[in-house]
This record gives C-alpha cells, structure tokens and sequence, in this order.
RNA sequence: GCAGGGGUGGCGGAGCCUGGUCAAACGCGACAGACUCAAGAUCUGUUGGCUUAGGCCUGCGAGAGUUCAAAUCUCUCCCCCUGCACCA
C-alpha cells in the first residue's frame, strides 16, 4: 500500500467536495475547537494529539449525522515570536542549530525569518501545510491571525465589556526585568531559558543613629530572637534615602531596589564605622551589636542581615566563628522565638552540631538550614513575642502585616534562583511596575458564577474536574498587558499590548464570522458591531448606516454566530486546564449569556518519543511532516491517539508504527479478497457477526466519551485478532467478511481517514451498510441486537478453551494421542450450574438441587460435581450452553480441532461413555468436557 | 508548602469506579519451530514457579483490615511524576 499515494488523493477529493466547510444550516450542528497553534517553529509530533483527539471526535460528529465545525487560526500574540526573529537577525548560533538539526531547515531559509512577520508567515504555513497532511477536517476559509486588524477590534470589544463589568483593575506588580533592555524578561528572554522566580522579602528597619540599616529576611517572625545583625566587611555599603529615611543597605542592593522604590544613593558607609557599634531592634527595642560575617551575599536581598542564632544555622556558625576574635563575648548569646518537637531550645545549634557543620563556609550549612527551615515551617509554634503559642506560619504572616502597618518594615521583591542574565548579558532584577492592568479573576461574584458555569459544562477526562474547581478558586489578579510584544494594544493605555493569554479566551466566538470579515474594512468593526453579532444588541438597519456594512451581511452574521454558538467542544492538552482553559470559563462567563456558555472541554497528555519526553536538548523531537512522510498519516494519527488513555501520555515509537501498519494491511487485504470466498456458512460466521455487532455497539458510547483507546484496540488490534481466528477456525463464508469488513471500515473513519477512504471504495457497493460517497461523510452504523448471539460467543469460547486444556494436558503428559473424546456434561450438571451460580452457598443449592429428581436419585455425585463448581464459582458465567449446544459447537469444530492437535477427534454426551471412558467422563462440567486420551 | 496524577509480569500498558470468569487484555521484547543458501519480513507456538490429566503454589509498592473471595474496597506508610502565573 502506498500511503501517500492514498493520501493525496483522498484529501484533495475532500477538498474538491468541501466536505470540511460548513456554513449555517437546518442541520443539528457541532462547533469543537483546538488551542490554536503558536507559529515561533514548525510542529512536532506532540503537537499532533489534541488535533488528532478533536479531528477523530470532529469525523465521528460529522458521521453521527451533525454539522460540524472545526476552524483553526493562528496566535502570534506576544514577546516569543520577537525574541525568535531576533536572534535569527543577529545569527543565533542555538537558534540556526535547532532549525537546521531538529527540523531541517535550510540555513539560506532560516537567515530570512528575521522578523516576526517573516517567521509568522514561514511557519503559520509550513504548519497549515502539516495539518493538511494529516488530514484534519478543518474549515481553513474561517483562519485567521490574533494580530490581524480585525482581531484586534475583537480583542479590543472583549476588554470594554470586562471593563464595563468592571472586572479590569490598576495596580502594581512586581516582574522580572531586565534593566539595559527596560522590558519585562520571561523565561525565553533569558540565558539558558530560566524561569525567574521571585518571591517577597521583608526589610526590618533597626535604627542605627539617624538612619536605619534595613535588614532582609524571609522569616520576620524570627525577629524576636535577633541577637546582633551582620554585615560582610568585604562588601561595599551605602547609603540611601527614600521617602524621607535613611537607609544603609550593601550598593548591589541599592542597585537593585531602584527598580522597586523611588530612592537616591547618598554616600558609601565603611564597614568599620558599623561593626562593633550597636543598632535598636524596632519590635523589642533591644539594643544589638553590628558584628562581621563573610556569608552574608550583598547581591541577595539587602545585603545586611539579621542575627537569629537559635533557628538560624548560618547565623549560629557565624557567631560561633567569632570565638576567638575581639567579639568573642557575643559568640553564645541564643534567644529561642520557636518551639519545635524533636528539638531543644536552640535547633539551630543543634542541627549544626548533629550534622557536624564546621562553620559558614561549610556546604552543610546549606542544608542544615534548608532542613531547619522547613521543620519550622511545618510545625514550630512561637513561643515568644505577641503571637506566642500560635503556629510560626501564622504568626509569620501576621507579623509582617503589622510592621509593615507601623512602618517598621519594608516589602521588596528578589529573583530567588538567580542570578538570571537577560539575554543580552545584564543581571535581570525586579522591577515594581507601576500602572499595570490586570483583570481581576479573583473577583468573587465571577468566581461564583464561573462555579455555576463549571456545572453544566461536561469536562473530559472526568477527573480533571478538580483540577478547574482549584484553580477557580486560586485565581486572583492576573496581569494582562506586557509593554512589548506582537497583538492588540489596550484600549485603555495604547502603549501597552494585551498579554496572549488574555487575548485567547473568546477568540472562538470568531471563527463563527471570521470569514465574512476578510473584505471588511477593520475600522468599521466597532463597539456597536461586535454587541450586534455577539449579544444581539441594536439593529442591523442602523448599525449598518453607523458602520457602512451591508445589512443583509450584517445579519447573516449574526445568524452565523447563534447558530454555532455556544461551543461545543474545546480541546487542549491539560497543561492549560490551570490558565487558559479556566480563563476561558471566566471570559465567556463574563461576557455571554449562560446558553451561550461552552458545553464541553476535554484535554489530553502529552506524546513521547520512545519513552521519553520530547526535548530539543534531548534532540528526539520528530516534526509532524516528517513523521507523516516517514510512516504515513493514518499511522501516525493512530499512534498518537490510541497509544494511551486520553489524560495519560502517549508514547510514539516506530515499532508501533509497524505493527498498526501491518494490521492495515490485514484488512486491506482481506478487502481486497473477500468477494473471492464462498458462502458456506459455519458456526462461527455466527460469531464473527456477533463480534463486528458488539464492536458497533460498544464504539458509539466509547466514542463519545473519547475514550479512543478502547476503540482503537476493539477497530484494529482485535478485530484483526478475531478475523484471524475466523480463517483459522475455517471461516471462509463472504458475506460474513463483507459485512464485517464494511462495518469495521466505518468504525476506523475517524481515526484513518484515508485508509478507510480506500477500502470504501474497494467494497465497491455496500451490502449491509448504507452506502455514501466518501466514508467521511457516511452515516453511523448503529447494531443489530439480534446478531449479538450469546450461543455463538459461548461457543467459540468453548472451542478454544478445549483447544487449550487438550493441549495443555498433553504437554503435561508428554503424550501424544492416536484419538481424542470430548464428553460434554449431562444436562441435570447445568441446572446445578445454573443454581450453584444464583445462590453461591453450598447447603442452599444443595437443598434445592433435591428436589430434582435426578439429582436426588444421585446424591453424592450430585454432592461432588456441586463442590466443584462452589470451588470455583467465581468462574461461573451468567449463562451455559445446553448438552445440545456444547455437541454441535463441538462437532462443528471437530475438523479444526483434529487439525491443530493432529489426532482423531470423537463428541460424545458423557452417558455414552464405557469402559474406561466412564470414570474420565463423569468428571465433565458445563463447558468443561472430559478429555480422554487414546 | 499547596494541588493533581501515579507505583501491576523482561518492558510499555489495561484491569481498580461496579470485588469473583485475573497468572492478569493488547502490544513489544525474548525463546523455539516453519519458510529461506542466509538475514530480514511473515506465519506457528512458548514466555512466574512446580506438576506425566486440564491441577497446585507464589504474585499486582509495603503493612494491616473488611469479605466465603481483594490488583480491585478501607486505613497507615514508603516512593515517583506534573503544575503553581504574567509565560506561550
């Protein structure tokens, strides 16, 4: 089989038909979208399994007889693609390595994506190109790019009605930055793609003279057991004003809370003018000396720090290495703030002790201190100050609150995994950004309603469910404009560009007219226009003289949009359950109606590569396209849907790849051949119906829980299994395998389009399902109760469990039998089968089973043949073939079953036994036959 | 720390909600056989241990419990993975 050959041919059929491009209807519809893709590089295989996952649902929909919708666009919003093109310009040596080694790009085409327009364009295509080519149902007219004009009308209507609700809020905002390029970094700015992470300290200000020397901490409820304070002779100090103080912090520290406060650096301070002399605790008003230490670092928070030498290893060792200097008498001053179990009253020296720190420089220090920390952390309780007896978490909290009320402290904000260089080699700090806008997701009128939204809309995987509801809950203010970047600028302030994840939350709604919007002038789209279209306000004769759009468009729009509003189906990975998928439920709360609230959202894992996660420094990333061109797009789309439950990670390996292609050619085959074979019918044609029936039955309810693994095992793995068995067991009947194979084509559509194009086509006329031009568009089968037969399954069962004890038994006995007699159970052994199942105990069947009279006639054997089945009854099933039946199954199988074990094979009711067969005989059970060896 | 997911045979991975048909689907790998000059592909069989009659034993992270019966239910413990924002 060609791939390829097939594939083309059949997407451009669909292209030529438009079968993928609906329009409003008097059809039931069905509108799913994906996560539109971010085109900074071509796509991998990972990126195929939410398209996958949504174009396999979008086919079943669409063959389930609904109008379908699957649109697709592109989003650019944002600082990547700039930082991208960027580094192309300036010849990115990691940039050109990873186009050229992981996705093959020629250099020549690579130096020319050096703007974002350029690489927007290069690999928006190149991806289009990519889901293409996998066949993806998508309504391409309906694309479109988030920085497109008449996006940003769009974009700029969504934050009026959010500041109409007013939900958009002011404020300041701590970010990492990068002080040369005076922009915001994220973790693509920077070197190595670090993440910044910043966390709060507290500055305590203890009054030194005039000034005050501010100390940071991470633990301000520790500041009652401050005992002097340190500073590192080695390091430069100044001092600083702000806000009418002074302050004395090392100058790296100056450095960096020039971003976070207004402040002006007034002159150096020596260290000798500080050591030794004494400064004023502001909480207990204690006087403390200023002693020397070498591990205070001037670049982490102040560069001065405060002493607590009981719970602070660093700062026991410090005081501890000063015996023997002139501040010896300082050395064992410890003053207990926590109490903690497993520790005395100075932790701190213990654990130093215990681990046996030598002293600062000693890297046990560090962890000594991380584990103290966090054994603290966890259950110290105060036993000092204003909040004694409460936990030190709490009171670390409060504690805060109320220094920095009395204007005894100071909040700054550090990067805490530093140093983090900007890509342009300067030390990233924090800067407080003044007048920064957020929409105020921790507004708790909108959470409440989104809780209530979240109940109606059905989530998939189930389970995930709580996943929402926390993040419902954890939400608070999230920044949603950036200074720079590629989208649609803030209508409240011009100069800022709204973030990406605030600008992809409704940009479905989109989709609905996007392509009626492509001749129109974008300035037309106003406020009026989008309220029109969305909620239905005013009307279209005036909106149409304010905005010049022709009326009747202005209409059919509106008509387009409820029509295929609300959304049917959002999919993504789950990564984006925790922002984007929950601000999705926020903004459509906010802005729409609730019946025009989303009713389903389904995320899915990830793909590895051969087990492991896909990385570019791992350098097993597989592009899409080259996967396809590799193994085939029916292969790859069944690979990386069917290779694990929805919400687990699905693994791509090229084994897999060959084993689902080897199946494809089992059927194609027998597509190929069926019409060639007879039409003797068997028992187990019987079966082989009954299978593909309880395959129909079944899939329609797997699929719509897109539970696509299950089908992919029952439309490919066993339905090849059982067309195997069906030949060896001597099936040779076609219209057994036609209809089989007609109704088995259908249920792989989805999955393999193209494929089951081709064998459509190859069946030439249906004999047992409704024809169709293409199998995309044809109807779903739905099954024939009276073909699922119970006798047959059971039958066949039977046969191969015989099969398997007869073999079984010969390997054990190492004989080889001339001739074998199977003797089925007598008919009164069912009907204590059949009692023994109901009741499971022992006397109670018993005590039934005589009033049977044949069962009273015998009663020990009656007694034996019941423990037997009370031994196994786990192993009994609901239902048993009669005498009857067992004898004809096994007759009917009689020439297989010579075959296989090379011997003669006799059927015989277990009466018939003689001789030495009898005693063997008797031993038969209900789908048990006595196998006796001549 | 908070939240979520998970620990099953040589491996991947079902089963767990709804206990029994589970020595555990399906696949891969390994081994043996057929075909072949040979390799590969394909096909057949085997793949926890014991066993000369279809049986027994041990087993699903560890321990305890409930039950006639536990991979499945309950409790405790251990270990692993993921996310925690201004970043797509």
């Amino acid at each position: 089989m060609e791939f390829s050959e097939i594939e083309q041919k059949w997407q451009k059929k669909w292209a030529d038909a438009k079968v993928f491009e609906p329009d409003a209807s008097e059809s039931m519809k069905f509108f799913l979208t994906a996560a539109f893709p971010y085109p900074n590089s071509p796509q991998h295989i990972g990126h195929a399994r939410t398209y996958t996952t949504t174009d396999v649902y979008a086919r079943f929909m669409r063959m389930k007889g609904y109008n379908v919708l699957f649109p697709m666009g592109f989003h650019v919003t944002g600082t990547p693609v700039l930082a991208m093109a960027k580094r192309i310009a300036e010849g990115d040596k990691e940039i050109y390595g990873i186009f050229k080694d992981v996705y093959n790009i020629p250099e020549h085409i690579i130096s020319q994506l050096n703007t974002p327009e350029k690489l927007v364009d290069y690999f928006s295509r190149e991806i289009e190109l990519g889901m293409k080519e996998m066949g993806f149902s998508i309504d391409w007219r309906r694309k479109f790019y988030t920085y497109d004009k008449m996006f940003n009308k769009f974009i700029e209507w969504q934050f009026m009605k959010l500041s109409e609700k007013g939900y958009l809020k002011k404020g300041s905002h701590p970010v990492p930055w990068c002080p040369k390029d005076n922009n915001a970094v994220g973790s693509h700015d920077t070197q190595g793609d670090v993440d910044p992470n910043i966390d709060e300290y507290v500055l305590i200000k203890f009054k030194f003279g005039e000034y005050y020397l501010l100390t940071a901490t991470f633990r301000p409820e520790t500041v009652y057991g401050v005992t002097n304070l340190w500073v590192n002779p080695a390091v430069n100090y100044v001092r600083i004003e702000s806000n009418g103080e002074s302050y004395i912090v090392s100058s790296d520290a100056a450095e960096k809370l020039k971003h976070q406060m207004k402040l002006e650096v007034k002159e150096q301070i020596r260290t000798v003018d500080l050591i030794g002399r004494s400064c004023k605790n502001p909480i207990t008003s204690d006087e403390i000396p200023i002693l020397p230490a070498e591990f205070v670092d001037p670049r982490n928070g102040s560069g001065v720090v405060m002493s607590v030498p009981a719970h602070a290893p660093y700062d026991f060792l410090a005081l501890r290495d000063l015996k023997g200097s002139s501040f010896e008498k300082y050395s064992d001053r410890l003053i207990q703030v926590i109490e903690l179990s497993g520790y005395g009253k100075y932790p701190a020296k213990e654990i130093s002790e215990r681990m046996g720190v030598a002293n600062q420089q000693d890297r046990k220090a560090e962890q000594a201190t991380e584990e103290l920390y966090r054994a603290e952390a966890h259950g110290g309780k105060m036993v000092a100050g204003k909040y004694k007896g409460e936990k030190a978490l709490i009171a670390k909290e409060k504690i805060k609150q109320d220094m920095l009320a009395e204007g005894k402290a100071l909040l700054i904000y550090d990067i805490i995994n530093g140093p983090i260089y900007c890509r342009c080699g300067t030390l990233c700090v924090v800067k407080r950004v003044e007048n920064q806008w957020f929409i105020n997701y921790g507004d708790d009128g909108w959470k409440k309603q989104v809780k209530e939204c979240l109940k109606q809309v059905r989530i998939i995987p189930e389970k995930t469910i709580v996943e929402y509801e926390y993040t419902i809950d954890w939400l608070k203010e999230k920044a949603c404009v950036r200074a720079s970047g590629l989208g649609t600028p803030f209508p409240f302030d011009k100069t800022q560009i709204i973030e990406s994840l605030s600008d992809s939350t409704i940009y479905m709604a989109f989709y609905t007219i996007s392509n009626y919007l492509k001749d129109v002038d974008a300035e037309k789209l106003s406020s009026e226009f989008f309220d029109f279209i969305m909620l239905g306000k005013g009307d279209a004769k005036r909106l149409s003289l304010t905005s010049g759009i022709d009326e009747q468009l202005l209409n059919r729009m509106r008509e387009e949009f409820l029509y295929w509003y609300p959304l049917d189906s959002r999919h993504s990975a789950g990564d984006l359950v925790h922002n984007h998928l929950t601000f999705f439920l926020f903004n459509h709360v906010a802005i729409f109606p609730p019946e025009l609230w989303p009713k389903q959202i389904v995320t899915n894992g990830f793909v590895l590569m051969e087990g492991k996660k896909m990385s570019k420094s791992m350098g097993n990333i597989l592009p899409l396209r080259e996967a396809v061109k590799k193994y085939g797009t029916d292969i790859v789309r069944f690979s990386v849907v069917s290779g694990a439950d929805l919400s687990q990670d699905a693994d791509f390996n090229p084994t897999m790849a060959e084993g689902i292609a080897s199946r494809m050619g089992s059927i194609a085959m027998l597509v190929e051949r069926c019409n060639e074979f007879p039409s003797d019918t068997a028992n187990v044609d019987r079966w082989l119906i009954s299978a593909i029936h309880k395959k129909v039955k079944s899939s329609a309810e797997l699929y719509k829980k897109l539970e696509l693994r299950d089908i992919a095992q029952e439309a490919l793995y066993n339905a090849v299994n059982e067309l195997r068995w069906y030949l060896k067991r001597g099936g040779k009947n076609r219209n057994s395998l036609r209809e089989y194979l007609e109704y088995l084509t259908l249920l792989l559509a989805p999955f393999m389009p193209h494929f089951a194009e081709e064998m459509w086509e190859k069946l030439g006329k249906k004999e047992f399902v409704k024809n169709s031009e293409f199998v995309s568009i044809a109807e779903w089968p739905t099954h024939d109760e009276n073909k699922i037969d119970r006798v047959a399954d059971l039958s066949e069962e039977l046969i191969s469990e015989t099969r398997e004890d007869i073999e079984n038994i010969i390997k054990i006995t190492k004989v080889t039998p001339r001739s074998i007699y199977l003797y089925c159970a007598s008919d009164w052994k069912r009907k204590l089968y059949t009692m023994a199942f109901k009741e499971k105990k022992f006397d109670v069947v018993m005590k039934q089973a005589m009033t049977d009279d044949r069962m009273r006639a015998n009663p020990q054997e009656t007694q034996r043949v019941l423990q037997q089945f009370i031994k196994n009854i786990g192993h009994l099933s609901s239902l048993v073939l009669t005498l009857r039946q067992e004898m004809e199954a096994l007759e009917g199988a009689k020439k297989f079953l010579s075959v296989e074990i090379n011997a003669d094979v006799y059927v015989l009711p277990e009466e018939k036994a003689e001789g030495e067969h009898a005693k063997k005989a008797k031993q038969s059970t209900p789908m048990k036959p006595s196998i006796f060896f001549e």
